[in-house]
DNA sequence: CACGATGCTTGAGGCTGGCAACTATCGATG
DNA sequence: CATCGATAGTTGCCAGCCTCAAGCATCGTG
């Protein structure tokens, strides 16, 4: 643990095995989604829906057709049909049919989805696992690293 | 995306709703915990596990009883039966009566199961949404972050 | 021993994950 | 224009997970 060398550099992306730093980082980020898969859930419930329903439905902040759903949500198409259906049953969102291409419908919010989302959003905020433990200045640094690494690789 | 805005002081922790770094900090662990999941899901399939039963195996380090797994993996004791039903069908676990409270059955993991749990470490650091786009220096910062969000409020 | 508390299991019901098959529509081609 | 392969979405199936409510064995205490 914590053995304090320089490590070489161009470490984590190769095949050898290195091992603390890269592990280090890829335990912690673990246990941290893991922590906000916990608090992602309890939001979920407190605005009635199921994980998954939330994930959807926080993804659909404009209008955009089914697979690029799945896609965002890295699920297989045949799932986004039953979570949608029950989405829509709730009346958070709408099927609309898109008149360029009649095979795909769009999906769009309704304002009670709209609603919803952005409860769910406040909420996310509130309790959240890392908001409360680090400082102002902490937090800028850790937006910055994980913005890079959200832009980076993908 | 990316506004450069200063922020005002004193957002996060606090009631009201600035929005800006605590949005932003969520939505981009939000984002980044959707590509763990994504990627948790890719290394479980290719050691032939079901997401949930790969993070039990991970969290199986030291002998433990069923509760705890069940506190680590924040969900319901009930659940853990099935899912460590699995493991043992699988020769990666293996229930033993704890001779103290012979209520409780301690979970170790088989010599297979160890190799299997260290497939997977290796796997995750492998192809990690994160560790490929930060650099040394930069993954070392963010260990500490992480390390002290995770070590802090919960 | 009687008692409530604890650790784990079981059962029912609903949601999700992954695959294969199906329908409707699009786009290109002859 | 007729046909054909590709694409968007749906349906069905089956296994796995989630939640909750019982249930059973065991512990600790009085």
């Amino acid at each position: 643990m914590a053995t304090t060398r320089p490590d070489p550099p161009g470490v984590a992306s190769c095949q050898v095995g290195e091992e603390p730093l890269g592990k280090q980082v890829s335990r912690l980020m673990f246990e941290l989604s893991g922590r906000m898969r916990g608090h992602l859930d309890a939001v979920a419930a407190a605005v009635d829906l199921t994980p998954m329903q939330a994930r959807a439905l926080h993804h659909l902040t404009d209008p955009c057709p089914m697979g690029e759903v799945a896609t965002r949500l890295h699920c297989d198409p045949s799932n986004v049909t039953g979570i949608v259906d029950r989405l829509e049953d709730a009346g958070l969102v709408e099927r609309r049919p898109d008149p360029a291409d009649r095979r795909r419908r769009m999906l769009a919010t309704t304002p009670r989805g709209e609603a919803v989302r952005a409860d769910m959003v406040e909420r996310m905020v509130q309790g959240h696992p890392i908001l409360q433990a680090l400082s102002e200045a902490e937090l800028r640094t850790l937006r910055d690293l994980l913005a890079k690494a959200v832009a980076g690789p993908a």
